[in-house]
RNA sequence: GGCACCAUAGCCAAGUGGUAAGGCAGAGCUCUGCAAAAGCUUCAUCCCCAGUUCAAAUCUGGGUGGUGCCUCCA
């Protein structure tokens, strides 16, 4: 029985789809006017874990996730720049050449992370339609009312307005820095559809004339087209609960009438040396980063899978390194079960797999789990072991099934290289370690540390 | 100013009433020509104060400290 902490309530509850055997799921997906960092990763290497204990829990899944490529400001108060048309504009592109290359570089990413792609990614730009109909009824219904830049949704029309992040408007001090649009009813009112000015690049045919849509109504818009009036789970960052998760169930509930959405589900920030990741920092790193500095993009996913996705994680480099060492002697410790001959008895296979499944369930603690994998994972050797360990691998995604030796080097040797190795070691073998100590100096100014093994030896790159 | 969340070993981190998982680093030992790997062993009483309880890291109250949100942000 899986149980999952929802935002709505505050509380850990069991969770129980609309429809036995099926989950529904939306996932706020990225603004594609940049790369990803580290951070925004962090949420959906949590979303991928989510995804995946639901389906080894057995569930049928249909996920879907935004691409958001038009249409948020860079301020709260509908004002401003559209993000997509200032990359543009820096990177003399156009908003949809820019989308299309940091979407890639996006999925790229997910690839690297075994972040699986949920089963719909929907676009923005091509639910516009939707958007406008959706408008339309909110207008319709008495939600929205038309003023001279744009459609917004009236607030006081939604009494249940702020659920989610439990703040209270009034205790808000309005407009203190959100400068205040004297034709709107309420200052936390927002738009729902923004009339264009003539120089803005993204804009379509409206009733309301030429426009685009406000920040918020394209995950109503898409989560309804795709998953019905009523789904199960909403994802996405902390920082997504006070103002576009909340804009979102107000659009929703005003439109189906009624709750639309069961379980609230929001991953905590990541912090960089006990602070906030910021540009101005210089602390904001992608994977690619990453990479060039000798981490693999699994280290980084090892490294969130040592947290609890609600806790703050502090990103040091430090622990990066650990859950680098960490992860390699995992794989070379399945490795070596892999070839395992002992037997393991049933019964203890079957309590591991009751542990972590346990822990995998209760709100996805995954470090718990992990803590479990480590502990089986110090049995005599043997191969089913390995299995379960595969198995574990499906809610993990750490690749674990690429176990092997740790010292395996991936990059192909040359044969002058792999000459003078096997030179030293028959010196070595023909026990005059004089000659095998200066080959192996020799090598290791080329570049190649030489290590020793049970049946002969390997060659490792350095870094 | 308002609202949340958090505080466990050098570091990362589980544990939410019954006597501190796991990982990294460190220390010692075993093994190996050396080195590496591997194996074994070892390493905390849970921010402070008061209270509730037979029993608290876990509950209550009060401090202190940290972070986030209320602006775009995952």
């Amino acid at each position: 029985m899986l149980k999952i902490y929802n935002t709505l309530s505050r509380q850990k509850e069991e969770f129980k789809p609309i429809n036995e055997g099926k989950v529904t799921m939306y996932s706020c997906g990225p603004t594609v006017y940049s790369y990803a960092h580290i951070g925004n990763l962090r949420t959906y290497i949590f979303m991928d874990t989510f995804r995946r204990v639901l389906k080894y829990d057995g569930y049928k899944l249909k996920g879907v996730m935004n691409i958001t490529d038009v249409g948020h400001l860079l301020s709260d108060g509908d004002e401003g720049e559209d993000k997509m048309a200032k990359a543009a504009r820096e990177q003399k592109k156009s908003p949809w050449e820019i989308a299309e290359f940091y979407t890639n570089y996006f999925f790229e990413d997910f690839k690297k992370l075994n972040i699986g792609k949920p089963e719909v990614i929907a676009k923005a730009t091509d639910h516009i339609q939707e958007m406008i109909k959706d408008v339309q009824t909110l207008i319709d219904k008495g939600y929205a009312y038309e003023i001279d830049d744009g459609i917004y949704f009236d607030i006081s029309k939604f009494p249940d307005y702020g659920k989610l992040s439990r703040l209270s408007l009034d205790e808000q001090q309005a407009g203190a820095r959100v400068e205040v649009n004297s034709q709107k009813r309420h200052p936390a009112d927002f738009a729902v559809w923004k009339k264009a000015e003539p120089e803005h690049i993204m804009q379509w045919e409206s009733p309301w004339g030429m426009g685009y849509p406000g920040w918020h109504i394209e995950c109503s818009s898409m989560s309804r087209k795709y998953l019905g009036s009523r789904f199960d789970i909403h994802t996405g960052g902390v920082d997504a609960i006070p103002v576009h998760h909340e804009n979102e169930i107000a659009q929703n509930e005003a439109l189906e009438g009624g709750k639309t959405v069961n379980y609230w589900v929001h991953s905590e920030f990541m912090l960089v040396n006990n602070g906030k990741m910021s540009k101005s920092l210089g602390n904001v790193y992608r994977i690619s980063q990453l990479e060039e500095m000798g981490y693999a993009p699994l280290d980084y996913r090892y490294f969130c899978l040592n947290a609890h996705y609600r806790k703050k994680l502090n990103f040091t480099f430090e622990g990066m390194d650990g859950a680098k060492t960490s992860y390699a002697r995992l794989l070379s410790t399945l490795y070596q079960h892999k070839a395992g001959t002992n037997a393991t008895d049933k019964d203890v296979l079957a309590e591991y797999k009751k542990q972590f499944d346990e822990a995998v369930n209760d709100d996805l603690n995954v470090p718990l789990a992990l803590g479990v994998l480590w502990t089986m994972v110090k049995e005599p050797k043997s191969k089913d072991i390995y299995e379960l360990a595969l198995q574990f691998d499906k809610v993990l995604g750490l690749s674990l099934d690429k176990a092997q030796p740790q010292a395996q080097s991936e990059e192909p040797i040359s044969d002058d290289i792999r000459k003078l190795a096997d030179e030293r070691y028959a010196a070595k073998k023909a026990k005059d370690f004089a000659t095998a100590d200066a080959l192996r100096a020799k090598l290791a100014d080329l570049g190649y540390t030489v290590l020793d093994t049970k049946e002969g030896y390997t060659l490792r790159k350095d870094k």
